[in-house]
DNA sequence: GCCTAACCTGTCAGTCGCTGTCAAGTTTGT
DNA sequence: ACAAACTTGACAGCGACTGACAGGTTAGGC
């Protein structure tokens, strides 16, 4: 009973509302697409619609599924002597199922870069990954006996450039027309800098 | 006549409004404050307000006024061959202005991470300011002879992490209660990390 | 099986950010 | 002094989003 049947249906119609408007969205464009037109595309109220989302952007974002909780799994299973560039590098791995469909991925890309409210809602997404990783980060040192001191921007700036390196990384690969991996382009963004000792 | 007398009057109204909308802002909150009020305080209509404003985020955003000109015009003037850290560096010098006013600098700063709409409008711009940024790294390598290949993620990661770097700083220093100059805070985050050869 | 509580749904009405349009007044340059 | 350019308020409208209510469906204890 993990997972009741309620929580399976839901998610199910979420999955559907969110199929629909993304295709709508691919036909004639983020902004000419209102909830009322999805609304309508699944047979439901404008109102249901908003039960499944928060907000018009999730449905975009949240494909995106940069699943935070995934991130943070992996980042507390790194061994915590570990450079913390190294971690952060493998807590990326997430996001390899890039890899599994790259027009697809693509797609929603060009759509997010391209839409300003979509880009806006995304980065601001990044930024409260940033705020959970960083507590990860800050509890693990504490933890392997080399606390930071409580105004040290260290873990932040390691995270946020390492976020920052992720969006390059993304740019870069669909501007090179998704050659290669994904995981190629985050290796060849975030070799450009190392961490001081 | 470098400045008309209607550029000069434009900007005048435009900073009553601001200066208005932000002691209603910091009274009773950004988000319980409507355009309305705004515009009841200074005696106008709704409509021209927008007619100062594109957006209500703009009010607050553009508050900080991280001139992007004269951030650009600074990297264009540093010497081609720097190191690009060091030259993004000197980029961030032009938020300085900080140091003025460090109590009013905090208080904007809290009420925009306090507020999602407003991060996430603040992040975007940030990301629009990358990308200029980035342009013009790309010209001056070409400029000193060494030009950057087409799929080369180096310019945007290096970009992305300083300014990753430069939030990182702006919630370490808030965090420290704006102890000690904004300089200072930058340079300890930007220090955490070196570029690579 | 039954009943109650929890849940999902559509409908309606309302707020708020934002935009187009138009008529009326003001300013600017000649 | 006159035409072009600019500014303004008023009005109407769209679309994202929310609260409230009523009716139907489902889940779980008895």
């Amino acid at each position: 009973m993990s997972e009741s049947l309620r929580e399976r249906t839901r998610r199910a119609v979420q999955r559907e509302i969110g199929d629909a408007a993304l295709a709508l969205f691919a036909e004639r464009g983020y902004d000419a697409t209102t909830i009322d037109d999805i609304a309508a595309a699944v047979g439901m109220s404008q109102r249901s619609v908003f039960r499944y989302f928060a907000t018009k952007e999730e449905i975009v974002v949240g494909k995106l599924e940069l699943a935070v909780d995934d991130m943070l799994d992996v980042l507390r299973a790194r061994p915590a002597g570990e450079p913390v560039w190294t971690s952060l590098r493998r807590v990326f791995d997430v996001v390899d199922h890039y890899g599994d469909q790259p027009e697809f991925a693509a797609l929603i890309h060009r759509m997010v870069f391209d839409t300003p409210a979509l880009s806006a809602a995304y980065l601001h997404r990044l930024q409260l990954m940033q705020d959970a990783v960083v507590a990860v980060l800050i509890v693990r040192a504490a933890e392997a006996g080399s606390p930071y001191t409580a105004d040290d921007p260290a873990p932040r700036a390691l995270t946020a450039s390492a976020f920052g390196c992720l969006v390059a990384a993304q740019h870069s690969w669909l501007a090179s027309g998704t050659t290669g991996t994904f995981a190629e382009a985050l290796d060849r963004a975030m070799a450009t800098l190392v961490p001081r000792v």
